[in-house]
DNA sequence: GAGTGGTCTAGACCACGGG
DNA sequence: CCGTGGTCTAGACCACTCT
């Protein structure tokens, strides 16, 4: 019983949060806690209420409640011990674990201190290409979600990305915001692998424009095959990153 | 109701994959799908029981189902549809396993199943730029050996690196022959971590005539240090490679 | 012993898909 | 329409940790 209790109490028991038409409960409490991890207002290493508390502060059952923390401690953000309690996890991890870490597009940018922002291209549901059912592992029959977009860091013009993805995983790509992985993650999925090939090549006409660069400047060539833990192929994206201003990391091993 | 049901029926009313400590019910249940699906005894895109139905042939709660499932879901290796039922979800290869080890260009090109071979263009022992003194923590009085290659993979010219190292570690770069790492590894020498930034850029006209393609086109960047396991920087290595043919794989993970 | 997370149940309503 | 998965509840027992 400590002085943040207070703050905590207000933060969750509050129903200010809860929207009749925002969705499942349990995903309303979930960006409700990530977003007051997020900004600070949970600081790192201290405690959640219990989930039976968290039940009753939100009026929620104890089933719900644990359901938008199992997604919690899933991203990383939370971390339980039983017998003990739920934390805030600490996020230095972010920084040590950044080089050769899965991220999205988003995730890098906020790493590197830039805001995000994109602008979609064309979107929608097509037949696969053959490299797309290869690499993927499709059958002819199903759709895929195919998503292009012009992603700014700053505002500046990046890099334009294509997302490929069965419409098993994502039926609707108009429903994709900003982040590609942030709307998996909200289905339980989330690639534990990904192969990149990086190659180097010059822009056309039509994406030096975009990326407001001359055309024949020199840019990186990026494909990303996706990964679930179970080894089934999840996403294959292609972009093309202007080569004056973006850099990619990589960290080599020896065993 | 078709002879699939009678089958799933037997695999899952038996009671035989139950154990009395194997852990929770609902891991149980997932590895005992899991195994089914992998070995085969539960074809691809065949539809599975429904949850209540399974929740009854195997005697466990609905909820405790669905927590088995749902871990299929989330690694790929079953599909749900709402209003339609669950699938087994096409499976995928394994995965080639171990990219983004720290190799040499000389084992790269033998993984790639290319002969490699060197033209040294300058080579010799300079003092320290800055750049360097930072990269690999010198002090101001240690002198350096540098090299500069160009590369050919089969013949054709790849790449232009040029390699930085103390004197402490290599005292005469003359005596290099082709592979720096198999150099160091004669003296008991191998880094164990290395840090590469990837980046492009537009080919000079000293450059493109090097490598015999234009001036101009698009070749990958790529600096990297080496580090020894106690931490130590080792090695600077900076090269330009040829865009149109040479690809840099790096594989990433989460966690 | 009191409190925590981990597991599990039986039953309910909703939104969606196909016959 | 009926069956499906998706969500949600109230209550229970266990294993563990901390004091």
């Amino acid at each position: 019983m400590d002085a943040t209790d207070i703050d905590q109490s207000e933060l969750f028991s509050a129903t200010s949060w809860q929207q009749r038409s925002g969705g499942p409960r349990y995903l309303q409490l979930y960006r409700h806690i990530q977003a007051a991890i997020k900004d600070g207002r949970l600081a790192v290493t201290t405690s959640l209420p219990a989930e039976r508390e968290l039940a009753s502060l939100t009026g929620l059952s104890r089933v719900t409640v644990r359901k938008a923390m199992s997604q919690l401690v899933a991203d990383g953000l939370v971390v339980q011990r039983r017998g003990s309690g739920s934390f805030v996890a600490p996020q230095m991890k972010r920084m040590e674990q950044s080089l050769s870490a899965l991220t999205s597009f988003t995730e890098d940018m906020q790493r590197r201190g830039k805001t995000s922002s994109s602008e979609t291209l064309s979107c929608g549901i097509y037949l696969p290409s053959p490299e797309e059912i290869v690499a993927l592992g499709l059958t002819s029959d199903v759709q895929v979600s195919r998503i292009t977009r012009l992603r700014r860091a700053d505002g500046v013009p990046l890099a334009i990305e294509t997302s490929t993805l069965s419409t098993e995983f994502v039926p609707d790509p108009n429903r994709i915001e900003t982040s590609l992985y942030e709307e998996l993650s909200q289905e339980g999925i989330r690639p534990s692998r990904a192969i990149q090939r990086i190659s180097a090549c010059n822009l056309s006409e039509d994406q030096a424009a975009l990326l407001e660069v001359s055309e024949g400047d020199a840019a990186l060539l990026i494909d990303r095959t996706a990964y679930l833990s179970s080894g089934r192929a999840i996403e294959l994206t292609s972009g093309v990153y202007r080569g004056d201003i973006y850099d990619f990391v990589a960290e080599l091993r020896n065993a």
